[in-house]
DNA sequence: TATTGTTATACTCTATAACTATA
DNA sequence: TATAGTTATAGAGTATAACAATA
């Protein structure tokens, strides 16, 4: 057993920060890894189909700038969602190099299946009193410049 | 960047969610990825000194649910740990068939610094006002419990 | 019989380097 | 020459199934 020592003080930022890392590692994490098995696709493939934009293809090389991987990586990727029908190749009209992701329309229905079951908020966040509900909110709005 | 779309009324605490969602996707994963290119090493061995507790040694079993994959990946990441000697087995008291996880002196070291560089608030978070960080602080601790 | 950790296998992700077809 | 995407290769993470040692 350790020694008891009082926990040194934190500044509220850092204790914040903490706190935000908690909640990433036993609620966001979980979630999005039980996301994928319940889809059985994996971790990348379900950021690349949130990351697709349902309404304007884009070019491979922004999402391996997105996934912060190689371009090397990306093609695999791809190749799995296309064989599985949830995305597609197109043409550039701008330079032929360039290759062009849309999603299908089964994949827009997943993805935004996805989007749905990802921004219901953890039971920890839905339990605050409402004029925390607010408060976060507008802190959080005011940090990301949204 | 998030995706700009004309955005529908959302309740507080979903704005809220997904704004720490935009946070951890644009902020701590960037972070994350790159110390672990800088420590060369990967995000599984990352959790797993991360995790490990200093002062007593863990069953592997546990890193297996804590890790959230199978008992047999585990092997994998801890033979790449201790063949760099940051822990090592342990053989356990009670039960022959557990091995103990354990950090090294260096491994200890090195989980020191991690813990330090993750613990470094966004400077989103950080460029707040006072009265902000304190509120945001205290929600937080009001949601998790803390 | 059940459990802990390992091994064997197959698939996916990852980076690096070399290649192609464009620009 | 430079860039977008692919291929080849090797190392690492992942799950499943089978196994040895132990409970």
């Amino acid at each position: 057993m350790p020694i008891a020592t009082k926990a040194p003080p934190r500044a509220p930022v850092v204790e914040a920060w903490a706190l935000i890392q908690d909640l990433i590692l036993n609620v966001q994490r979980p979630r999005w890894l039980a996301l994928g098995t319940e889809f059985e696709i994996t971790p990348p493939q379900l950021m690349t189909l949130r990351r697709l934009d349902p309404d304007q293809p884009s070019p491979m090389s922004e999402l391996a700038r997105w996934l912060a991987c190689d371009a090397s990586n990306v093609t695999g990727i791809v190749d799995r969602l296309e064989a599985r029908g949830l995305v597609e190749r197109r043409a550039a009209p701008h330079d032929r190099r360039v290759k062009m992701l849309a999603l299908t329309a089964e994949g827009r229905a997943v993805r935004d299946e996805l989007e749905a079951r990802m921004a219901e908020p953890p039971a920890e966040l839905a339990a605050l009193a409402p004029a925390d509900r607010r408060a976060l909110r507008d802190i959080l709005r005011r940090a990301t410049g949204h």
